[in-house]
DNA sequence: TCTGGGGTCCTAGGACCC
DNA sequence: TCTGGGGTCCTAGGACCC
């Protein structure tokens, strides 16, 4: 290991490969949907807001990512093209079977995100073939059609990854250390890992339009114009790897969850409601990996598009000990809420986010003393536990908190109208044109039938 | 009271990623 | 009617301390 700038670089060859599921969530409605098979497909946002998946026949039509759904009806209507509601319980679920079976085939990786993975390849002996061999292996044992790119750094196997997805002659394997520096001249800058938006129209102002101009950079001014992050990519890009695979297991420093409104929402009573509910979610997210968190901030939000008056604020309550125990974070999130809330405007969005995160391992028992006696806290870990155990078991929502006012079964908006003291639940999420959860729910599992 | 260097910690905001 | 929901890292500046 050499230091230099801020930058970790290792010694030694390195084989990396970026594995990418093609258009994802298309890619899972159409393993349990084989009709949408060669038809333009897209997959909604949470409350069918805008396109988040689009398969290529719907790319094609120039349907944009991020596109507002309202604004695509009139194109939707025209090609025929087949909308679904966002799943997440199924592209979830599918996500794990792909990583799963990454597993088995690398010796090591690291999840990048839902629908990626790294694998270090270093060792074998031809990192093309084998990758061919992942590529049909995945698309056999799940259903879902990944692309591989493969380089001597991260960077590189996105490059590679680009073009493996993009050009369909090079049969979904790319490996960028044969003819390298032809396929970087043809990646545009912005394409390049690392550079977003305004790097991307500050370089092309100073005259580098490609992934190689920015290799060949000179050091000090990409330092002074990118910082170390910009310096670490390029470096990156000559084939220095800087930034190693992540650790299974690493857990999250900061944990959100947040959702936009099915419909404006004014009073504080449902903001409680939602805010319960989204404290409860982000709770269960925690304990699912093992930690603590000793600050919560809760925020809301108007519509920034609608032309209402706008408002937005948030608070941050420092937990007197770190906790993932839900009624704690509930009232945490409760108290911040009536500091920040203000009658007469009309909220689309609320949010929890719990941060300075340690494991649950790691909080000394000692500074529990004063508040809890250990029994009684072991007691209420126990509890928490049980409950996500029958929440995983038999469906997130079996068994919720009243403050949140009526579980948040899967499928959200259904059957909680009516019973008294409870609010008109327009927090909840619209998904209109969801798919069966097929993997997840007893009740939806496919039929065969023989 | 003023002057100065240097260190740490915290926070807000910017840039990026999917 | 109608515009997602997560994350990471870095940097600059202020407060505070010696």
């Amino acid at each position: 290991m050499q230091r230099n700038k801020g930058i970790t670089q290792k010694e030694g060859q390195s084989v990396f490969a970026l594995v990418d599921c093609n258009n994802f969530y298309v890619s899972c409605e159409r393993v349990f949907n084989p009709a949408l098979e060669g038809k333009p497909v897209v997959v909604l946002s949470n409350n069918d807001g805008c396109v988040i998946a689009r398969s290529n026949e719907a790319k094609s039509l120039g349907i944009q990512m991020g596109a507002p759904a309202f604004k695509c009806k009139g194109l939707f209507a025209r090609h025929g093209v087949r909308v679904h509601s966002s799943n997440y319980t199924l592209y979830a679920d599918m996500s794990k079977r792909v990583m799963d079976t990454l597993g088995r085939l690398a010796p090591e990786m690291e999840v990048y995100s839902i629908d990626e993975a790294f694998l270090s390849l270093a060792g074998f002996d031809d990192p093309v073939e084998y990758s061919r061999f992942i590529r049909n292996t995945v698309k056999r044992w799940t259903g879902v059609p990944i692309s591989v790119g493969i380089g001597r750094t991260k960077t590189l196997t996105k490059a590679a990854g680009w073009f493996a997805k993009k050009e369909q002659a090079y049969g979904g394997v790319v490996d960028i250390s044969a003819g390298g520096d032809e396929l970087l001249e043809r990646l545009e800058v912005g394409e390049v890992w690392g550079v977003g938006r305004r790097y991307a129209k500050m370089l092309i102002e100073a005259g580098i339009s490609t992934a190689l101009g920015l290799r060949d950079a000179p050091d000090e001014w990409v330092r002074k114009r990118m910082g170390v992050a910009g310096l670490r990519t390029v470096w990156e890009l000559r084939g220095t790897p800087c930034t190693p695979l992540k650790q299974a297991g690493a857990h999250k420093k900061r944990i959100v969850t947040s959702r936009m409104f099915g419909t404006l929402v004014e009073g504080l009573p449902e903001l409680r409601e939602a805010v319960a509910a989204y404290a409860s979610r982000a709770a269960e997210k925690i304990r699912s990996q093992e930690s603590v968190a000793s600050s919560i901030t809760v925020f809301i939000t108007t519509n920034r598009y609608n032309g209402d008056p706008r408002y937005s604020e948030s608070a941050t309550t420092r937990l007197p000990v770190p906790t993932s125990y839900t009624p704690e974070l509930i009232r945490c999130a409760h108290a911040g809420l009536e500091k920040i809330y203000k009658p007469g405007y009309r909220y689309n969005k609320a949010g929890v986010m719990l941060a300075d995160i340690v494991p649950a391992r790691e909080m000394q028992l000692g500074l529990l003393a004063p508040l809890v006696h250990a029994r009684d806290y072991s007691q209420l870990q126990r509890l928490m536990s049980s409950i996500d155990h029958i929440n995983a078991q038999w469906g997130s929502g079996t068994i919720w908190y009243a403050a949140a006012g009526g579980g948040e079964g899967a499928r959200g908006a259904e059957g909680t109208e009516g019973a008294e003291n409870r609010s008109r639940q327009g927090w909840r999420m619209r998904r209109s044109l969801l798919s069966p959860m097929f993997t997840t729910d007893w009740d939806e599992i496919p039929a065969v039938k023989a």
